[in-house]
DNA sequence: ATCGCCATTTAAAGCGCTTCCAATAAATTT
DNA sequence: AAATTTATTGGAAGCGCTTTAAATGGCGAT
C-alpha cells in the first residue's frame, strides 16, 4: 500500500475532505464512528504521522512543555536530574507531550530567555523548578498567561499558581526533634545563601521547633556558604565544626554539605555517629554509601515529577481553574550518621 | 513601542516586504547590511519573536533533536542520564537547537517510536545510545535519511554512520594488566547479559589482554546476570566469590555491579582489597563514597555528550559529508578497592 | 408532498513563516 | 549612450494542518 505524507493524501485516498480526516483522527464526535474507524485503519495501514509543526502552526498548540536547564560548570549538575527529567517525561508521554529542555545560556538573562522561550510559541507549558523568594519567572509566566507548575513555592502568602513541594519546614522539625530526644543540646544548621524557598522553609522549621521547646541549654550554630562555591563550602563545613563548643548535631540544607561534612569531621578524628550527629536532606544516591551511612529524607524527585507532570497537563487542558497545590511529606530514611549525645 | 506579534507586522512598520524581513532576520548576504541591522533593532524593540512552529512548516526544520529515554522502573536511571542530557542539551544551544525527550512507552516498540518521531517531523536529529549488537535503529534512521550519532557503535566492521564511543577494550586491558602485575592470577569478570555493544567490547578487551599472556597459571571465572534484575544480580554476585578457587580480582562491567559485590564480600568477611581486589566502569558518584574507594574508569560522559552534540550538528548541517568516529580513552581512576595479591 | 431537524461532511480561510522567481534600481562595461 | 551586470527587494506560492461556517442528505413529523 501507498504511503500517506499528508492528510490529503490519506483524505483523497478514502474520498473524504481533509477536513473530515483531521476531525476523524482526533476522534471528533461529530464523525460517524464508522468513518473514524475507516479513517484510523487507513492512516495505519499507509503509514500517516501527522506532521507536528502543521498541526502546531494550525491549532497554537505545540504538544511541547519546556523545562529551563540553567547550566552550570561540570559535575556540579543536579545528582536528581536525571530522575527528575525521566519521570516528567513519563508523565507527560500519557497525553503525548514531550518535554523540551532548553538551555539558559550561562551570560543571558533566564528570565528573558523564558519569555523567549513561550513567545515563540515552541511549548504549551513550563516546569519551574529552584524557586526563589521573589521568582519574576512566576510573574511573569503568570502575566503572559502560560500555564506553567511550580517545583517549590513562593512565601507562604502568595498564591495564584500551582505548585508542588516538598515540606521542608516539616521535615527539619522532625529532623530536631529527633536530635533532641536523643539528647543533643548544642546544635548545628548547615545551610546554603542562596534565596532559595526551599531553603528557608527548612531553616525555619528546624527554628520553630528549636524555639517552641524553650530549652535555655539549647544552642544553634548557623553556618551558610555560596551554593556551587566549593572552598566556601569546605570553610563552612570547618567552622561548623570548629572550637570546644561544636555542635553535637548537625542538620545539613542538602546531602551534599552534609557528606562533606562527614568526611570533614572524621578527618579530624572525630568519631561518627558518637562525636558528631549528622542529618541532610534529599536522599542522593551516595547517601547510602558513605560511612556511616547519611540519616537523611528522602525527596521523592520522581513522586514529585510525576505529580508536576499530572498537574501541568491538567492546567493547560483547562487554563481557568483553580490552581493546585500539594505538600509532599519528605520520608526520614534512618541511617547510621546519627546517634545518642555522648555524655562528654 | 508597539509590539510585533508576527513577521509581516514587523515588515508593515518597516515599509518592507515580508520576504526582505525574513530574509533579513536570517543574515542573508543578499540583503544589504543597513537593511538587516535595521531589521534587527526593530525586531529587538518591538519585542518580536518568530513562530517556531511556522518556521518549522515553511522551512522543513523543526530546531530540535530528539533523545529516546527508556523507561525502566522507579530507581533503574542511568545515574549520568542528568549529566548526559545536560551537556547535550548545552552543546546544542550554541546552535539554538533544544533537545526534545521523547519517553518510549513501556509496552511500545521502541522502533516504532523512533519512526513515528522522525516521520512526524519533530526532531531535525536523532542522537542514539545504548547501542545494541544489530541495532535496528541505526538501519531505520540510515534508510529515512535522517542526521543521528551514536553512542556507542555496532561491531568493528559494520560503518556508514556517526559514532562516538568510549574505549571499553582498551580499559578493561588495562584493567587486566594493572592487577596482573599485582600478582593476581585468579581472575573474574562480572558482567551483563543483554546484548549492549559496550559489553562485548569490554569483554573482549579482558580476555585478549589475558589470552596474551599466554600463562597457565591464569583462571578467569565469567558470571553475569540480567542488567536490571536484582535478584539475578545478587546471585551473579554471590556465585563470583563461591568456593575456596574465588577470584582474587575481579573486574565488573559496570560500577553499580562492582560496589554490590563489595558489599557482598564484605558480608561474607573478605577484607578489600587484600582479599579481593575490584576495578569497576564508569565512575559513579557513589564509587567515590564506598569503604574502600572504588577503582574505576571514569567514561567522560560530559565530554561525550559535548562532542556528540557538536558531531550531530556538524551532520544537520552538511548531511552528505563523511562520517565522524570518535573513540574516547575513558580515564582510570585509581582507589583503593584494589591492591596486591595475597600471598595465600 | 413539505418542512424542519439532526447527523455528517465539506469548502475555504487561514496559522506565520520561507523561498523560488521575478522585478527594480544602481553600477559597470562596452 | 546602450547593454549588461550586480545588488537589493518584493510577489506570491506554498509548508500541512485545524477550524469556522455552511452545505448536504436522510428522516420523521405534519
Amino acid at each position: 500500500m501507498a504511503r500517506a505524507n499528508s492528510l490529503s493524501e490519506l483524505a483523497q485516498h478514502l474520498g473524504l475532505s481533509p477536513a473530515t480526516v483531521s476531525r476523524a483522527l482526533s476522534q471528533h464526535k461529530a464523525i460517524a464512528k464508522k468513518t473514524r474507524d475507516r479513517v484510523a485503519q487507513a492512516a495505519r495501514e499507509m503509514g500517516y504521522v501527522p506532521n507536528r509543526a502543521a498541526q502546531a502552526l494550525a491549532s497554537g498548540r505545540s504538544g511541547f512543555v519546556g523545562f529551563l536547564l540553567p547550566l552550570r560548570g561540570r559535575g556540579l549538575a543536579d545528582p536528581f536530574l536525571g530522575e527528575f527529567v525521566s519521570a516528567l517525561t513519563e508523565g507527560f508521554a500519557a497525553k503525548d507531550v514531550e518535554l523540551l529542555l532548553s538551555a539558559v545560556p550561562r551570560e543571558g538573562s533566564e528570565l528573558r530567555h523564558l519569555e523567549h522561550l513561550v513567545t515563540s510559541g515552541r511549548v504549551d507549558g513550563i516546569v519551574l523548578s529552584r524557586i526563589e523568594l521573589d521568582d519574576p519567572r512566576i510573574a511573569l509566566l503568570r502575566e503572559q498567561k502560560v500555564p506553567f507548575v511550580a517545583h517549590g513555592r513562593l512565601g507562604p502568602e502568595e498564591t495564584g499558581y500551582s505548585w508542588l513541594d516538598t515540606d521542608g519546614h516539616e521535615a527539619f522539625a522532625e529532623a530536631f526533634e529527633l536530635l533532641y530526644d536523643l539528647g543533643h543540646r548544642r546544635f548545628g544548621l548547615l545551610s546554603i545563601d542562596d534565596p532559595l524557598t526551599f531553603r528557608t522553609a527548612r531553616e525555619a522549621g528546624l527554628r520553630s521547633a528549636f524555639d517552641a521547646k524553650g530549652d535555655p541549654d539549647l544552642r544553634l550554630r548557623y553556618v551558610s556558604c555560596a551554593r556551587y562555591d566549593q572552598s566556601g563550602r569546605a570553610r563552612a563545613v570547618s567552622q561548623m565544626l570548629e572550637g570546644p563548643d561544636r555542635p553535637t548535631a548537625v542538620v545539613a540544607i542538602a546531602d551534599g554539605l552534609a557528606i562533606e561534612l562527614m568526611a570533614a569531621a572524621q578527618a579530624q578524628g572525630l568519631a561518627l555517629p558518637d562525636d558528631l550527629s549528622v542529618i541532610g536532606f534529599d536522599n542522593i544516591p551516595a547517601a547510602r554509601h558513605v560511612t556511616p551511612g547519611l540519616t537523611t529524607f528522602d525527596a521523592r524527585i520522581a513522586d514529585c515529577a510525576t505529580e508536576l507532570a499530572a498537574m501541568l497537563l491538567a492546567r493547560i487542558a483547562a487554563p481557568e481553574t483553580p490552581h493546585a497545590t500539594r505538600l509532599l511529606r519528605p520520608q526520614l530514611v534512618l541511617r547510621q550518621s546519627h546517634g545518642e549525645a555522648s555524655r562528654a
